[in-house]
DNA sequence: TGTACATCAGTGAACGCGCGTTCACTGATGTAC
DNA sequence: TGTACATCAGTGAACGCGCGTTCACTGATGTAC
């Protein structure tokens, strides 16, 4: 049955937001439209009411999930919370080896998600080399790498060496060019 | 009909190359059993004669794909025509995001992958810095990063930059405390 | 403000398709004598 | 060395299943008068 313009927009946001944990925590290709649809407490049929394809949710939340988690500091980005919650955390690291084999649609959201991960890595980083755009780069290279590797073994106490060792290199030394209490909060949901 | 057990264990060798290859390109999901098959010549059926069952064959892919490409160097490693070949790269680069939600048995191989890629990298590195293993940890992180996030973009020069700023970073300054003419050859087949 | 009707969000079943795996079968290989 | 037969690599069709998408239908919402 017809539901109101404001319920309808409500469940077309509920929709990209499920998506974007969904997408996060299992992958792309692990997670199909009646899983999204079920999760939001819908029935498959409705999704083509508000997408015109699977496709077309891939990329809107892809970019739903980089603007809420835009603006965390690296000691979050390589904490040990972040890796055990990819559902909740960066959709750079969660995608990007699915996203090399993903649609020109797909790959153009996600530059747009590294693009706003590299402006956070940037605002993260000591005054001196902020605007540095290489170092940014590799730093972000380094970041993304760090958690992917870490989330891809088996072995929790080779994970924690692979973040510790990110953390020591891009954290230590410049946390004193920062203000005293520039602690980010925790990532969240 | 029966074959020699010459021939039965070549054709065995030919389906882990194969699906070395192809799981790289394509993704361990999107490559079917008989896609696997059908490169090879064969047919879907007699995959079971040879493999108890596909995650098996992925457990063995990783393996043969690490052997392949053990011991090049970060130069190439960073190079635009690995960024172009998974199917004949790094499977670490390769499969990262796609094995963190893998099963307990794909996770093991790839974390022998990793191993086997950090000896690389600690080969390729100054003496000086070769036996800190956190040092090694993290340009190791840092490549996979800078790899998977240039595979990741379908922007050709922004590519190249997030590459670019890898190599000035992993590799300037440590070139000239290896031998002269220590170039290693291109990413393989 | 009240009525008549077109719109369309959501349902639930169906579509064609490809997946991993199984199975009866074929016939060359390897072995027991 | 020669024969009889069990083994098993590979075929090709089938299995149940889940996928993305479509569709006829329902009934509350929104609009035209």
């Amino acid at each position: 049955m017809r539901r109101s313009q404001e319920d309808t927009a409500k469940t077309r946001l509920r929709i990209v937001a499920t998506a974007a944990q969904l997408f996060r925590a299992r992958g792309i290709e692990a997670t199909s439209v009646a899983d999204v649809m079920s999760a939001v407490g819908l029935t498959v049929g409705g999704f083509y009411r508000h997408f015109e394809s699977k496709e077309a949710l891939v990329a809107e939340a892809i970019e739903r999930a980089s603007h809420e988690v835009a603006a965390h500091g690296l000691d979050s980005y390589l904490s040990d919370a972040h890796r055990r919650h990819p559902g909740r955390g960066c959709p750079v690291a969660a995608l990007c080896s699915e996203v090399a084999r993903g649609s020109k649609t797909t790959k153009t959201a996600f530059t747009g998600a590294l693009e706003s991960l590299l402006t956070s890595v940037g605002a993260a980083m000591p005054v001196s080399s902020r605007s540095d755009r290489r170092q940014v780069l590799f730093s972000a290279s380094a970041a993304v790498g760090a958690l992917v590797l870490a989330r891809a073994t088996h072995d929790e106490s080779f994970a924690d060496e692979i973040l510790s060792a990110a953390r020591e290199r891009l954290l230590e030394g410049s946390a004193k060019t920062r203000a005293p209490r520039d602690q980010r909060e925790p990532q969240k949901g």
